[in-house]
DNA sequence: GGGTAGGTAGACCGATCGGTCTACCGGTAG
DNA sequence: CTACCGGTAGACCGATCGGTCTACCTACCC
């Protein structure tokens, strides 16, 4: 279980406080099983079993089942963050290309749809996270309201970096459409509904662009039909 | 001498009074606490003592705990449907008053956010449901498949009476928007996500409606009943 | 009266829940 | 060599899980 490169885990990950071998075995299996089948449906029994360890090392590398369940939403945040701001910078640099202002943050969608592509056949894995820990106690509420307040100061930045009119109210706007975009993913009542979110996104953008605070000239926005194929 | 099992009602039926006194405080008392505390983690023998009755009632009326769930989100559903068409109906009766085309449309955010306000401090029951119904094969899972795609329905629905350039695009926009809001209601990064979705429904259905499809003026009604495409 | 429907009360079942425990084993650092 | 660390194996705990069962009661209708 040496650390090799790009197995589980996008380019760029950097190992969690250093967990032991068994300790990344089971949360890897606990990751897997409480995203599939549910938080409160898995048991600590099977997550040992699937790991291919004991409990008794559950317990002594995490200390408890909540405790793992938040360990479980900080890795999920870590690796979607990770995602996110890699896909975003990397696709659509910005500052000085020829590209609009609004690329980035439309390039956050293309982020969603490959990131649902490949590990959300069930929908967010924080609001179903949310749907099954009620107590505002639990260790893992933090993190779930630590992860969709992030997304919404990202897009936020993006939105004034991008000059955008009313930045808080675009970043309301694109957060209420990934939201969307990825809850209906999970369900099976409208096709592609990120790209559905997508093009909505480009059109508040289009608004929200054409009277820029500083009197910056509305440049050409990028075509709606730009998704590659 | 056990009675048949099949209280849980398949669609199309209207009354929720073929049930008898101990099955309506059982499903009172589950409705309220699959919702509140999640279903995979409030047990038979909780749901039972909590409604005053015994478990004995709950399987001779409901046969079992995923009948049960099945019943509990049928419920639901059966007062959402409701509770939106009347609000829609009443307040925007639309077909020949004053108002504009898609008043109809933008009355459905209304009564959501009426809706969250009374009965949704956790988001949506059936997104939560979903998260803990897994298997594809359990009873609950058609519930919610139907109530979504009732939604998109009838959003397609108004969409197409009230004129709309592309119907089926508009109808996946708001469904996503009303996806967003109720799911972004149970977390608390945005405050007052439906007024926010509302808002961006209105800019979508303005452009929606600045170009019907057969060159009718903007404010004129469209006849319902168009089911070209 | 008899039959039946709906209900209450509560014992009971095997399985599983989260969590703790002792005992042993291999590697490694002082 | 010894001490310790991380791990394996598995017994064990009380509680609760979904589900079944017997027994008895009341009310209504033929």
């Amino acid at each position: 279980m040496e650390t090799r490169p790009d197995i589980g885990r996008e380019a760029g990950d950097t190992e969690p406080e250093g967990l032991t071998p068994g300790a990344r075995k089971i949360l890897d299996a606990a990751g897997a099983l409480f995203y599939e089948r549910g938080i409160t449906a898995v048991g600590v029994d099977l997550i040992a079993k699937e790991a291919g360890t004991t409990k008794k090392t559950l317990y002594d590398r995490f200390g408890g089942k909540d405790a793992l369940i938040a360990a479980y939403l900080r890795e999920r945040d870590r690796r979607w963050r990770s995602w996110l701001t890699s896909w975003v910078d990397t696709r659509a640099p910005g500052t000085g290309t020829g590209a609009g202002p609004g690329e980035r943050l439309l390039a956050t969608f293309d982020a969603l749809a490959e990131w649902t592509r490949q590990h959300n056949p069930r929908g967010c894995g924080f609001v179903n996270a949310a749907a099954e820990l009620p107590d505002p106690a639990h260790p893992g509420r933090r993190v779930i309201d630590e992860q969709k307040l992030w997304l919404r100061g990202y897009l936020y930045e993006l939105a004034v970096a991008a000059g955008a009119d009313e930045p808080d109210r675009l970043a309301d706007e694109l957060a209420l459409l990934h939201e969307g975009a990825v809850v209906l993913r999970g369900l099976a009542v409208v096709d592609d509904p990120v790209a559905r979110a997508r093009a909505l996104a480009a059109q508040s953008l289009e608004r929200a662009l054409s009277r820029p605070r500083y009197g910056v000239p509305p440049t050409a926005d990028t075509p709606p039909g730009d998704r590659s194929a």
